[in-house]
DNA sequence: TACACTATTGCAACTATGTTGCAAAATGTT
DNA sequence: AACATTTTGCAACATAGTTGCAATAGTGTA
């Protein structure tokens, strides 16, 4: 794990240190997306708040984490496929929201479908967040 | 058009005050969906912050307007067509922001299309946000 | 390993956004 | 017009996010 991680930083032109080593920690340890408070609570009180805000917005402009949508205007964070690079991300998967545990996860394998445009529009991003019951839910209920 | 206000909030039990009929008629005039600070800007010094707050969330209760989630977590709202009805909102159209100007529009007529969801997913609410440039944009550059 | 250079961090202060309780004012009803 | 009910404004508070700057830690080189 520490050398997964170690090697993510190396490979993104990035210098080791304490607070990305342990919030990209937090990413490999939830599969599910994480909101800025969650990694909060996962580092305690070993980092400033505007640590964590600049090395997520750092890990963003690197493309080791994307930002996620959602429909109540939080924002979330999630790994990046091996496929996104810097400065640009192959982002172009369906995001699920549980509304029971209120987990968000990427659904990787679920892509965006087209949509036909009014004449006159141009589309150049979609994004699509799906919220419903995810599939941890369903099997325990 | 002040009649036509009337009338709405008439029709939604809500009583007629000031704030109200300048806040609707914020939507009426603008044919792009408004942030919480657009509104602030057009009924000026006439009302206090947290009185549009209160009115806002009265409408959204209400049926009137609705809220659309935006990739970079701003919230915006927009008159909801006449099939929606308080507690029951039909908002399941496409909603489109032009990375020209800036400005969300309701695409009424594009239906966001179904997807094929992973076993175990069960899905209730889709919400799908396309950014590009809009027809104003396009035909004036 | 020690040095110097650069990148990163923590602190403090600030802005923006949104919420709550309560008293005053406006609205609707009789 | 008088009353009961809503709605509003104020003040205070809570949360989220940003910026400048000095102190600290990390990296490459000798």
């Amino acid at each position: 794990m520490e050398q997964k991680i170690i090697d993510l930083l190396k490979r993104s032109n990035l210098s080791i240190t304490d607070s990305r080593k342990k919030i990209l920690e937090s990413f490999f340890e939830q599969d599910s997306a994480l909101a800025h408070a969650d990694i909060e609570d996962h580092v305690g009180e070993d980092f400033d708040r505007v640590t964590i805000y600049r090395t997520l917005q750092t890990f963003v402009d690197k493309g080791i984490i994307h930002t996620i949508p959602t429909p109540d205007n939080a924002v979330l964070y999630a790994l990046c496929k091996d496929s996104c690079s810097a400065g640009h991300h192959h982002d172009n998967h369906v995001h699920f929201i549980c509304d029971n545990c209120n987990k968000t996860f990427c659904l990787e394998h679920v892509v965006v479908p087209a949509v036909q445009m009014p004449n006159g529009f141009a589309a150049s991003q979609i994004d699509m967040v799906v919220s419903g019951i995810c599939n941890y839910c369903n099997a325990t209920t």
